[in-house]
DNA sequence: ATGAGCAATATTTTCGAAAATAGAGAATTT
DNA sequence: AAATTCTCTATTTTCGAAAATATTGCTCAT
């Protein structure tokens, strides 16, 4: 009776295990849980209300999302950031997205056009409604990663989408970490349209030269404002 | 004492699981442990000699990899092989190899070189000695995945190296698998040694070129001899 | 003081029992 | 017969104690 109180509530996955990956995930990309920081399994047991075999579980898959590094016999940490992890990315990034919107572009049908629309939609919606910081807001950054995704969505290459969505991952960390010492938010708006526009007009080259060029400003921006926090690499 | 005999041994990874995830990861690429073959964890306990927790690490981290799937609540099972999956694998390869490539040569230093031809020596050495089907031999797969790491080894880029190594796995589980139905297998000397005289000759375009027709033929070739025994998908 | 060796402590890693869940088959109703 | 519920069994999932390993801090000889 009680103890279904103190018991771990399951959220989001179907285990227990891939919903604490889920919130540890969430906990280390807007940094509540800061690079570097050591997991142990004492202090995770406490907060998360599992066992060790489970929170063991849970970082296994984020060790292969590259959001926490294990050490052997040494445990588990939030991954590092740095300036080269955070190139590695950006390039990884590149590569992937624009092969993936190309095929979207190629293969795409009247509901992949619809998604797209709707996902930019919402994003502007919520832009109206909260002119000044949306970017900090939860709600934009859902919408934002759900646009991105309706981009990508009509590819027919699970493989690469999952790397895709890891990666987007990885990127956000970098984005929040930004924003904390950034004095405004870079107006994306324009960006997202003219995507959308060249991606349901089924122009190929310019949706992948505007991803590529979206997702290099941002990291280069990413790079100038928490070039303070990010070490040296 | 006596207890010794009997637990698990570590031969590969420092962690029980970690080893137990090479040993598993290997026994599916072989297909010693066939597609859609399911795992259930009282065989697995004895056959690899630990708790259901360790094996549940191990299966975590192939699930990553793309070589187990899990059906939550339902156990695993090592993944399908389908022709779908073949293509979407050969894309995804292709696309990150050339990259990585392109990148070694251009970022290669001396000791790159070196890797790359002796490892192609290597290669050559194994082959000359069974000159017979060599492609069944694991010493010569072994000196096939090395010298393939050592073209890409200079690429500076971890991530994607990360993602190529484990698309490696998966593509030489459906190698293995049509080497059981090919009369004979397909000669990659002559190829090897074009790629590593591209590589070296900085010729990056070229060697571009030969790795992704290198793959896609590889590729081909396995759909051609496998279809049998692979699901239409 | 300095470093080597050795306890004491902290932490991770592994285990197998116990709880939760799914699946198969029999019994019952419509 | 078909559908539904119930039971029993097979299997996965979770837990926390116990073992293994790392770390810290102390003692003592140099």
């Amino acid at each position: 009776m009680t103890t279904t109180a103190l018991k771990a509530r399951k959220e989001f996955g179907k285990t227990l295990a891939s919903d604490i990956a889920h919130r540890l995930r969430n906990e280390i990309v807007t940094c509540q849980l800061k690079p570097n920081e050591s997991l142990k399994f004492d202090a995770l047991r406490l907060s998360f209300g599992a066992s060790f075999s489970t929170l063991r579980e849970a970082l296994t898959l984020l060790v292969a999302e590259g959001l926490v590094v294990a050490e052997e016999q040494r445990g588990y940490k939030v991954a590092p950031v740095t300036l080269e992890d955070l190139h590695d990315l950006t390039h990884a990034r590149i590569l992937i997205e624009v092969d993936l919107i190309r095929r979207s572009i190629e293969r795409g049908d009247d509901d992949w056009e619809i998604r797209v629309i709707s996902c930019l939609h919402r994003l502007a919606k919520i832009e109206e409604r909260a002119p000044e910081d949306y970017a900090g807001n939860a709600e934009w950054k859902s919408a934002h990663r759900q646009f991105h995704e309706a981009l990508v969505s009509a590819s027919g290459s699970p493989t690469l989408l999952a790397v895709r969505n890891s990666l987007f991952d990885r990127a956000e960390r970098y984005r929040n970490l930004s924003a904390l010492y950034r004095p405004r938010p870079r107006d994306k708006a324009g960006e997202h349209r003219a995507l959308m526009q060249a991606g349901i007009g089924r122009n190929a080259d310019q949706a992948c030269a505007l991803i590529a060029s979206h997702i290099q400003t941002t990291s280069d921006n990413v790079a100038k404002y928490a070039a303070g926090v990010i070490s040296a690499g």
